[in-house]
DNA sequence: ACAATACGTCAGTGTTGTTGACATTCCAAG
DNA sequence: CTTGGAATGTCAACAACACTGACGTATTGT
């Protein structure tokens, strides 16, 4: 059940209570908005969704990644992946290339439109993120960074490592 | 447009490089899936969704906030939130109570029940942030929390300092 | 030949969001 | 006091998006 008594276990776990805790979780709330606010104004316009700024930003970040990686990266299924697969290749934001060696794959990759709409949801989303880590400073941001990789599943702690590794 | 030259200003501004920040925006995303995956699986087990959460927290939080309220700090339409509480109200988890001032105002209360499923969904998000937190320790707690803060909005930064000062 | 994999698609369901209309209540100007 | 505007909350119809589960096709590998 709920510890109230972390407060009194001496001021190095004052960042234990529930008091502090539940702040935690709104400011992650509230930030998350923010933080997601400023592409989804473009994506709208355009009339797309937050799954088509995900597809484009690890399609970018990854070029030929296939669907199934993806899918996995995501965490959607296969048919909202390929609802917004479908449309962004039918607008010729993606591009599907059957596999080499295996066919049975699609190699996907940003065409120069592409490149285009993921440089304009970038710039948006990066200021944003610029501004709050220039205006906490690099300490903070190296905390902000620890807490948030010790939030992630095992699962997705796998998928961001593999994403790391590739630089 | 892009600007990789600030790994070359000093070793104090390397934690604003493009590459550190899409690292920064990556953990972002990966980190939110972890900290709503928990809740999510119970409220899929009751028959509810992400809004029911929101909305029960938030009247825990503030008992007796109006509808209009809510409206402002969850950000989202009248008629979702109306969607929600409707069945929240239907399945007494939550109380409706019109208000002794203004009477167009309607005041909501969680029930016994309601209280319960906050506890049950408070439960188990509140052990991952917890876990991550202790991992994380103290210092990086106060920077994940000076982060998140310097990404809200204005709009968002004042519901958030308004609920602060109501402990 | 046979099973497994990668991809696409279909139907059905549920949550969430938008548009727009509507009732009730409050308040203040006439 | 009356009346009109503004605020609060409710509701119906529709669209967008995601999930489940099943099925079909092509390809690979044993």
């Amino acid at each position: 059940m709920r510890d109230n008594r972390n407060e009194m276990r001496g001021p190095n776990l004052l960042f234990l209570t529930d008091e502090q805790l539940r702040k935690g979780i709104e400011a992650m709330f509230f930030a998350y908005r923010g933080f997601t606010a400023d592409p989804d104004r473009v994506l709208s316009e355009k009339g797309y969704g937050r799954a088509h700024h995900r597809a484009v930003h690890f399609i970018h970040r990854s070029p030929g990644t296939t669907v199934n990686n993806l899918l996995g990266i995501l965490g959607v299924t296969k048919q909202s992946l390929n609802r917004v697969l479908r449309s962004l290749i039918d607008d010729g934001l993606v591009e599907s290339k059957v596999g080499t060696q295996d066919k049975r794959e699609r190699h996907l990759y940003l065409t120069p439109a592409g490149h285009a709409l993921e440089a304009e949801l970038s710039e948006v989303q990066t200021a944003r993120v610029r501004s709050a880590y220039r205006a906490a400073g690099p300490e903070a941001v190296q905390g902000f960074r620890m807490v948030l990789e010790a939030m992630m599943d095992t699962e997705m702690r796998r998928c961001f490592d593999k994403l790391k590794e590739t630089e």
